[in-house]
RNA sequence: CGCGGGGUAGAGCAGUGGUAGCUCGUCAGGCUCAUAACCUGAAGGUCGUGAGUUCGAAUCUCACCCCCGCAACCA
């Protein structure tokens, strides 16, 4: 029995600086989403990695006065390091200066672009910053810090891509109907596509440009930034050297990206793998930037905050917490340590947490530590349709508020049954209603493990369960009511999420 | 100039024609199983401005103001 498959991908990381907190968040997305899918019992295929390409990264290196490849080296190490302090689900991730796994595939498909007749030699002009040595932007020549510079305009030979080609075919691939999340950006590439497309330039010469990718069959020029770095999700998967788990893999069913790179992926992307005959990802996931206390976040103003001292701060789950529910998934987000204080004291200790503790000690005062029985029909019931939905719509923010809705739940119906009055009355009574609070923890516990895997595991270890298996879990049994049996053992209590000030 | 998003209680947001909601915070009360946690209740908004349509508008139309993003080769 085969499981359905589900390929999912991050944006590579540009390697010009150690990962930031925006990379924190779309790594999260993608591994609530990747674990929410293997708990559905699909064949769950989770991509991140790094570009390691380019004048930028390679400046940066030399500005540090190390070997490029030690650099990008480095880089990688510092994204493993964060992927692992986030408890991040991943199954590879990619770079781009993998000679052996990556280079074969950014080579293959610019000969079959070239072999389709859309790659050409042609004429690059635009504007180049002498003193940083870099291409610049129209908007960047005019602006302020170009302002004492010296910009020149220039012009080279590059081989173009052929964009303008597939204006036509990019809009209706645009128009269907979900293939861009939030919806209201395919507006903006509509809008850019009606205004008429270029062509691009897909390499660079290689006086001005060494570290990259060799365009074949012309040592004089490097692949530039996008047949490099967006091939990255099909050699992953074996593109050239694996052909069986690349059919098995492609098409991506979401690409998880920022809103800066958005064209790239809903343009440039689907045309080129419409020229080479392959078929396109099923779906872009376009969350926003993330402020700092209400402003750009950027090294100048020296608000950058560092995801993995955040989690040496609050813990895992709660820097998973924040990032997942109080950024909005598909829009623009704020930062504030202020607010993250407030948010890890009342969502998680207050409520969450303390529902827990309460519940968990009560089953030891008036049931001896075992699950007592459940003697009537089910009165404190998961919405787990509302919780589904939203998740398969990927409005995660609002999925993860939904769970917390249950634990508000479970506090009011703490107070309104007040199992400590009706332990002198009404024994049996008091056995149910546990019954009716455990039953609904380990509901909890199940909702809980794609955004927060760790506080799952510990409601499940207090409840004497094992921790969920992705791999091996039967979704339609487990989140039937009543998988809690009478007489079961619980386990050792313990606190959640200590209450900071 | 243009295009897109947005302006709703102290803060963050939901609400697309019919008596203004949610979360956090604040204040008061209740409870004591619990991490001084939890529950209940209250205060707090002329829904950016002006005009129009309508029996009735936060919600539709028009004009204007303000904020953010995009405006072609920056990941």
């Amino acid at each position: 029995m085969d499981k359905p498959k589900f390929y999912i991908t991050t944006s590579i990381l540009y390697s010009n600086a150690k990962p930031h907190i925006g990379f924190a968040l779309e790594l999260l997305q993608a591994d609530a989403i990747a674990r929410w899918k293997r708990l559905q019992g699909h064949d769950v295929y989770f991509l991140t990695g790094t570009d390691e390409h380019g004048v930028k990264v390679y400046d940066k290196a030399i500005e540090q006065g190390k070997a490029p490849q030690t650099w990008v080296d480095e880089v990688a190490e510092s994204v493993q390091t964060l992927i692992q302090r986030l408890n991040i689900s991943n199954t590879d991730l990619i770079r781009t200066t993998d000679q052996k796994r990556h280079w074969p595939t950014a080579q293959r498909v610019w000969e079959k672009l070239v072999a389709n007749g859309d790659i050409e030699m042609g004429h690059y002009s635009g504007y180049y910053c002498v003193n940083d040595e870099a291409y610049i932007t129209k908007t960047e020549a005019e602006s302020l810090e170009y302002a004492n510079k010296k910009v020149i305009q220039l012009e080279e030979d590059n081989y173009m891509f052929k964009l303008g080609k597939y204006q036509d075919r990019l809009t209706k691939i645009l128009e269907q109907p979900t293939f861009i999340l939030p919806t209201h950006r395919v507006k903006e590439m509509l809008n850019f596509v009606n205004a008429g497309l270029t062509d691009i330039s897909f390499s660079r010469p290689k006086e001005k440009l060494s570290w990259g990718v060799p365009v074949p069959g012309d040592d004089s020029q490097v692949m530039y930034v996008w047949p490099d770095a967006l091939t990255n999700y099909i050699s992953a998967i074996g593109y050239v050297d694996n052909p069986a788990k690349f059919k098995k893999y492609w098409p991506a069913d979401v690409h998880v990206i920022g809103k800066d790179i958005l064209r790239f992926h809903a343009l440039f992307w689907p045309a080129m793998l419409t020229s080479i005959g392959e078929v396109l990802p099923k779906q872009i996931l376009v969350h926003g930037h993330i402020l700092s206390d209400g402003q750009k976040m950027s090294k100048s103003f020296g608000n950058v905050v560092d995801p993995v001292e955040l989690i040496d701060r609050w813990g895992v789950d709660a820097v998973r917490y924040y990032l997942l529910r109080e950024i909005p998934t598909l829009g623009d987000g704020d930062y504030s340590a202020i607010r993250f204080e407030e948010i890890y004291n009342s969502a998680l200790a207050n409520d969450l947490g303390n529902l827990v503790s309460r519940i968990l000690m009560m089953a030891e005062k008036y049931c001896g530590d075992k699950v007592p029985a459940s003697v009537s029909s089910v009165s404190l019931n998961p919405s787990w349709g509302v919780y589904q939905n939203h998740m398969d719509g990927l409005e995660l923010d609002a999925a993860l508020q939904s769970v917390l809705t249950m634990v508000s739940e479970g506090n009011k119906y703490i107070d309104t049954t007040k199992p400590w009055e009706l332990v002198k009355t009404q024994p049996d009574a008091v056995g149910n209603d546990l019954y009716q609070m455990l039953e609904s923890l380990r509901q909890i516990s199940i909702m809980l493990y794609p955004f927060l895997p760790t506080t799952s595991d510990r409601i499940r270890r207090q409840l004497g369960l094992e921790p969920i298996n992705p791999d091996a879990f039967d979704f339609v049994k487990e989140t039937q009511w009543g998988g809690l049996l009478e007489g079961h053992q619980l386990g050792q209590s313990e606190i959640l999420f200590p209450k900071q000030n």
